[in-house]
This record gives C-alpha cells, sequence and structure tokens, in this order.
DNA sequence: CCCTGTGAAACAGTTCACAGCG
DNA sequence: CGCTGTGAACTGTTTCACAGGG
C-alpha cells in the first residue's frame, strides 16, 4: 500500500496524508509512527522510503517464514492462490489434507502431503505457523496435530473456539460471524434512518 | 454454539461456566449480560433457553436479511457454501460476476447473475448487504455499484480499502493482515522463549 | 457458602492542544 | 505560518471488590 505511493514521485509525505489515505486521524499516525521509534522531520514530514523500510525492519523477520494449510477445501485454495507470488518473505510451502484424491496434487507450486506427514513436512521445512482451513468438526484435532509438530501460531478458519496452550497464537476468522457484524451494522442504520425519518 | 449447550441436559448455567467456555472472565459475561439486560438468579444461574432467546431477540431482526454476493471466484464459492442452509435469517439470496460463462450457474440453490442485473435483483430481492469477493483492482468500482443500489454493508474481501460513504458501514477481512498477525505473534513468541532460554 | 449485579478502580487506545522548530 | 513530537485529557473497556440474597 504504502509502496504504490512511493512511486507516484513523491518522496516526503505529512501525517495528515496519510491519515486520510488509512481512514484515521492524523494525530494517531504520528502517534504510532512515534511508537515504531520513526521520526520525520518538522519541515518536510516523512520520508517514504525510509519508512517503508522502517516498517518492514519492524515488522518482518529477517528470514522468511513458512506456512502450512491445512485443508485444501475451496478456502483452502482460494488462499493457495491468494498468496502464491505475493509476500516472499510469508509463503505457503506445503499443504495437507485427509482426503487421499487430493495428495499429491501441486497447486501454484504447493504440493498437497497425506496429513501424517505433517509433523515430518513441518520440522523439514521449517514451518512455525499453520492455516486452518477445515470442517469445523475436524479443527480441534488438527490443531491438536500442528502445535504438536511445533507450530506455534494458526490462522482459523474453522467455526470453532481452538483449545490451545498459551505459547501459541490463535487468530479467528468466521465468516458467520463478519458477516452477522455487517448485517447488524447495516440494519441498524436502517433503524436510525426510520427514526429520524 | 450455545445451542449446544440447550442439548446437554442441563438448563441453567453459572457465569464463570461461560466464561472459560468462551475464553473471557466471568466479570466480563455478567457485564455482558447486564448491558443486554438479561438478569439471572443468583441461586441457579443463567437460564440457558431464555438466554438464547433474550440474545436472539436483541440481535436479529424479525425478518430475515438478504445477502447478494459479488464474484464467483474461489472465495465466492466457499462463502455460498458456508452460508447455504446455515442461518436463515441470513441468507446469500443471489451471486453476481463479470464472467459470462458463470452467468445462469445455480450453486446451493445460489443463482448466479450478470453484474448489470445488479441493482434489479437487489431492489427485488430486498437485499441490504453484499459481500465483495473480486480481485482488488475491481473492488471499488463494484462497492460505488452496490451501493448505487441501496446496499448499506458490505463484507469486503479485496485487500483495498474503500472509499464509501459513512452511512454504509464496510467489514474488511483481508487474508494477508490475518497471516501477518499471526505470523508477528509466532515470532515474538520466538523471540520471548529465545530470551528466557 | 456461592452465586449475581454493580459501583469503583485500572487500563488501553484515541484525541486534544500546544511547545518547538525550520 | 505549518509541521512534528508529546504531555495531558478523555473515552470505552476490562477487571476488582464487595453488597445482597437464597
Amino acid at each position: 500500500m504504502l509502496s504504490t505511493l512511493a512511486e507516484t514521485g513523491r518522496d516526503q509525505i505529512y501525517s495528515h496524508e496519510l491519515a486520510n489515505l488509512s481512514g484515521v486521524t492524523a494525530a494517531q499516525v504520528r502517534r504510532d509512527l512515534m511508537n515504531i521509534e520513526y521520526s520525520g522531520s518538522p519541515t518536510r514530514g516523512y520520508n517514504i522510503r525510509g519508512l517503508i523500510n522502517h516498517i518492514n525492519g519492524y515488522l518482518d523477520s529477517k528470514e522468511p517464514q513458512h506456512i502450512a494449510l491445512i485443508g485444501i477445501g475451496r478456502v483452502g485454495q482460494a488462499l493457495i492462490a491468494y498468496f502464491a507470488n505475493r509476500n516472499p518473505n510469508l509463503s505457503i510451502v506445503a499443504a495437507f489434507d485427509i482426503n487421499p484424491t487430493k495428495v499429491g496434487r501441486v497447486t501454484n507450486g504447493c504440493r498437497c502431503y497425506p496429513l501424517d506427514q505433517f509433523e515430518q513436512i513441518v520440522r523439514q521445512e521449517n514451518i512455525d505457523v499453520a492455516i486452518l482451513a477445515v470442517p469445523a468438526q475436524e479443527a480441534q484435532a488438527a490443531a491438536r496435530q500442528a502445535i504438536a509438530a511445533g507450530v506455534k501460531g494458526i490462522l482459523n478458519f474453522a467455526p470453532v473456539r481452538l483449545r490451545v496452550g498459551s505459547d501459541v497464537y490463535v487468530e479467528d476468522v468466521d465468516f458467520a460471524v463478519c458477516m452477522e457484524k455487517v448485517a447488524f451494522f447495516a440494519r441498524h442504520n436502517n433503524y436510525r434512518r426510520e427514526l429520524i425519518s
């Protein structure tokens, strides 16, 4: 997102510009940059390239991280396509599925292995995060297996709350929850309008 | 989630039980229930059926809401499958795509229309929320079209920040952002452990 | 006792407001 | 002037702590 900015010719930018580009307030932007210890000059604003480098240095590790994908349903496939050729520091290097007919397939340079090779591949490929895109009833078991293999972060698309130790970070993405949120606010707006009119 | 609880035989539950089922503190649960004005008895806790009804009454509108899906790529298809036969109050009633080969298909009872019939179908089916599952470069245009047709809430899967009026609610789901979050925390945990050991 | 309900304190995130500087 | 950097105020949320009741 910032990268495209760098190509517009300018190389300096002011906090309020960053602010309305990203939909937050200018004070917010300044505070955030302060927190990651990047300073701009009062005269000219922030240097765009310097900012990009600083943020990358802050967020990215030097060495790329490898991701395992568990479950190659439609969501799994969408994710493989999504992450292919994107951030080279963050790539899905192996996929897993119970369905034997899917094993062996290679999509976007990502090979599908049987689930029982999970631990082996994880160690071999130095994987430390996993994406869970399996049916709800299989999610907990898959999570357990992933954690046993040494995975420290899970992106969970199954609509269940995983029980994991406190040393594992889980991020849930629940389509139903997102949708309800949108539906709720849309409805709420309608009510507001009805009340006003 | 609560529904499964109702079937375990019990019909009363205590705040601290709800608490560690959902991974928050007991005080939190009580405060939340207080906010939606539901009371339990100090003796026996909260009545499960009553709680379900109360929450449903609070969240759901009486009349079901209709959703339009724009873009039938892998994500779109996954969403159709996901929402089919789930919450009857929240269903995808129409899908749209530019690709003419996809138009006319019916998946899970959901028909695909050409994008230029969008406004007509939205009014006809009384749709007020839309899911955007299109490539990034088409997202803003699609959003504009949806809003023009009267949509008040958008669930956006495209990795762009949509520019919309303040009367439209947008919820962004960005796979890259989610993944980076997980990767970041996984890495962070590693650092912690290294420091400790 | 062990619950709920709820003031009151603690905290986190955000915004305001202004000093300081080119 | 207009910008950044930052203390101080504010707002919304989470937690604590305890009264009250079967």
